[in-house]
RNA sequence: GGAUGGGUUCCCGAGCGGCCAAAGGGAGCAGACUGUAAAUCUGCCGUCACAGACUUCGGUGGUUCGAAUCCACCCCCAUCCA
């Protein structure tokens, strides 16, 4: 089993952004890169065969949500997440850090570590970076991510700051307790909305060395730009040979911006969790297909897109299967986006290749595609 | 022919003298969704010249300051008895 390493081929001569390959266990995948997000040990109303056949390269799942269910000794016992959910490609987990900032309500930080109640039983848990690590190892991604504290927005300075250092405290346990030697650990950049936070922790952060970086604490609520400004603001501190992957954030518009900003990965629950809910993502932009306009148009969800959905059912077909609370609507519109999504990253792949990502920029803005 | 229970806004269904343009579902229409507590959530849903006005609760006519709500007759529907 080949170790995990990242190489970049090549920097668009046009914006700097970078074309890569990570190298894995399981696979070589080319950066930039969409990951489509299976919390559960699965990617919603896809089966793996699916996966495939609209390109997916490498998927996500998430430690807080296997932990609680089934368990992670569990999936250890299945012989890891690979063979228990049936993927042979990467896997990535998350840590669960962003669960602490989402459900937190019923969580509890402190310095150890988070006290925590189940969203699903009430039960009481306590994650610390050590359990963390513990957990990810035997779920056994092929990139397991630190725990770490993701601020909520708006967060005042020293707030922040106090988070961010105690990521990086995290972050250094988790790496002392990190013994897998086939699975890389990423750590986070946070810093919240503030410059001078966010390159501190992009240097200490680079300091410890990580094979490679999440940027985690953005797409918390703050604006497109002000997102776009922290990118600017901290990549220049990042280290350049290393993988960065911007966490939870995949619009086609920010996935463009994201890799003009020297983005290599970007995991989204956008494009599987809209499609339950009837819109698809187009060239042309958003198309709600539960509504009225599609109910007589026989024409697939996106011209010339060759998916399954696009190439054998027609809008008004999946507008029924919306309204009818169809599960295939579902199945089918999240084949869709991710088909879409994935050819996005290969067209963002190309024009770097050919050092023209503003160009394709200024076309997708003019089409329509970036809403 | 007799008895009983019913007919409410697109549908189902509350209301049973004023706080009723009328609960609650459903359907319909629209919106939101970015490290997934989401096949979820939110809004609108009689008409209009829309902080107000107007027309509705099977029909007609009454009682009352005031009725979807009470009375009379009529028309339908359901069940039971002949």
């Amino acid at each position: 089993m080949q170790p995990f390493t990242y190489e970049v081929v090549k920097t668009c001569k046009q914006t700097g952004a970078r074309l890569g390959v990570l190298h894995t266990p399981h696979g070589d995948i080319e950066t930039p890169c969409y990951m489509p997000v299976g919390t559960q040990a699965t990617v919603k109303a896809m089966t793996p065969r699916d996966l495939k056949e609209v390109g997916a390269g490498i998927i996500l799942a998430n430690t807080y949500h296997l932990y609680l269910r089934p368990g992670h000794a569990l999936v250890r016992e299945a012989g890891g997440l690979h063979s228990f959910m049936g993927w042979d490609r990467p896997i990535l987990t998350d840590s669960g850090g962003f669960q602490v900032f989402s459900l937190g309500d019923i969580n509890r930080i402190q310095e150890d570590g988070v006290e925590f109640r189940s969203h699903i039983d009430g039960s009481r848990h306590f994650f610390t970076p050590e359990s963390v690590m513990e957990i990810e190892q035997a779920l056994g991604a092929d990139i397991a991510m630190c725990f770490d504290e993701c601020a909520p927005h708006p967060s005042d300075h020293a707030y922040t700051r106090a988070a961010m250092e105690r990521t990086h405290r995290w972050a250094e346990r988790c790496k002392a307790a990190h013994t897998r030697p086939d699975q890389a650990l990423f750590g986070i950049v946070q810093g919240g909305m503030y410059h001078d936070l966010r390159i501190e922790s992009a240097k200490t952060l680079t300091d410890m060395d990580f094979i490679g970086y999440g940027i985690g604490g953005l797409s918390v609520g703050e604006p497109k730009e002000v997102m776009y400004e922290m990118l600017e603001a901290l990549m220049p501190h990042m280290p350049t040979h290393k993988p960065r992957y911007l966490m939870g954030v995949g619009s086609p518009d920010c996935l463009i911006e994201g890799v003009l900003r020297g983005v290599d990965m970007f995991d989204c629950v956008l494009q599987t969790r809209i499609a339950r809910n009837g819109l698809a993502l187009t060239r042309f932009g958003r198309r709600m297909l539960r509504n009225n306009e599609f109910a007589h148009d026989f024409s697939p969800i996106e011209e010339g897109c060759g998916c399954y959905a696009c190439k054998n059912f027609t809008r008004a077909y999946i507008r029924h299967l919306v309204k009818a609370k169809e599960i295939l609507a579902a199945h089918l519109i999240t084949t869709h986006n991710l088909h879409f999504t994935l050819r996005l990253m290969e067209e963002i792949r190309q024009a770097i290749r050919e050092d023209r990502l503003l160009s394709l920029r200024q076309e997708w803005m003019e089409r329509g595609g970036m809403d």
